[in-house]
DNA sequence: ATGCTCCTATTGTTGAACAATATATATCAT
DNA sequence: ATGATATATATTGTTCAACAATAGGAGCAT
């Protein structure tokens, strides 16, 4: 079936979901023996498996203290849009008519639009962050792409700690749609201001749940 | 001395080194036995080490062959000088009158124009790159200048594959002052436009010299 | 050459062991 | 009690030896 991935590997995606899901409560310690014996796994291979995921900042680890679930905090969030706004400012100057990611863009929006009309809020946010990965594409820069997944994973474990994800993702819908046109149009410096307000509208949504939530 | 890191992390460094000083010939295989046993550490723990440099992108992982020593190409060129583009211009957009990393900047631009002078261009390359990462820190984003550093280790890497490094970095003595002049003078839009002038032209030299090393 | 089997070196993974470090517990002086 | 100190315990850091799984090459037949 799949396993053209080493053990290794195959463990960190799925221990990957599983902190990306919430599974895993962030900052919660990671005990090499129990979790190795949780995934069958040897502690050896284990270890190899927390350096990928500390690679991706999913994990933190602390020398001879252990791994924890990363816990991003409002100054990692603030850091994260920071990254989300150079890199995805990039991506809507690069851009260009017929791009295939525009396509893609176009297909995540209206698909968004759908499952948004739904109320299925957990599918919109994916359909979301699927948009803006899209976005990145603009640039056919495997390695803006790849740091522009990292501060995405790390976004996703934020919205995990919150619940009402309703409101986080709603308004954005009209906004991408919106965003879409203006880069179809090849209007650059709409597309642009229209980008700088969402994230902006974005880090003020999450910082404010985010100290909402600790009290 | 220095042994608040752990082995793996140590050996990982004393590798980054190895290899970015080109000891390791880029494409190189890298037996983990042999390996292990120059450095004097175990098998498993030399994996660690491995792990920790292929997220860096200097050590290339191919499944049930092995790590190699990352060999980057006119593609990776292309597209670390797309990552500059795209996080440099943030960064100048970012810069603001006082931040201390412009008087870094300041500072490197001038001793880049006396080690120059002497002739030491070796030092010279590893003062511009220093220059170049000042001027990503103007985002005051501990992420970008992450994701910063690995794009120019890996052109470290490539630097180290050719060997007239005189005139790779002669060109950019006066530029790079010039740069630290209008980012201090508060003009964005000139810094913009000599950091972009400033880009093209490196890719275009490092790239007709990777041309020219291929034959 | 092309395709085949067999052999071998290397990687992938394991389990147990021990040293080094941190955390928890108990002990003691104040 | 309180706080400091020592002791014990759990956990991480690292090693080693073993074996399974895989890739690459040698030889051989076609």
């Amino acid at each position: 079936m799949t396993d053209d991935q080493s053990l290794a590997e195959a463990v960190a995606a799925r221990i990957r979901e599983l902190v990306i899901a919430g599974e895993f409560a962030p900052g919660q310690k990671l005990l090499e023996q129990q979790v190795a014996a949780r995934f069958g796994i040897s502690r050896n291979t284990l270890r190899e498996v927390f350096r990928l995921l500390t690679s991706q900042r999913l994990l933190q680890y602390i020398p001879n203290r252990g791994v924890f679930v990363a816990a991003p905090d409002e100054a990692a969030v603030i850091d994260i849009y920071r990254v989300r706004s150079v890199i995805q400012t990039g991506a809507v100057q690069a851009a260009t008519r017929g791009h295939p990611a525009l396509a893609r863009m176009r297909l995540l929006a209206e698909q968004g639009r759908e499952v948004g009309s739904r109320g299925d809020w957990r599918q919109v946010g994916t359909i979301n962050m699927e948009f803006h990965r899209a976005m990145v594409e603009l640039c056919d820069s495997p390695r803006l792409s790849a740091c522009f997944d990292l501060v995405l994973a790390e976004l996703r474990l934020v919205f995990g700690e919150l619940e009402d994800t309703a409101h986080l993702h709603e308004p954005y819908i009209g906004l991408n749609a919106s965003l879409v046109h203006a880069l179809e149009e090849a209007d650059i410096p709409a597309a642009a201001s229209q980008l700088e307000a969402y994230l902006l509208k974005s880090e003020r949504a999450v910082l404010a749940a985010l100290q909402r939530r600790r009290s």
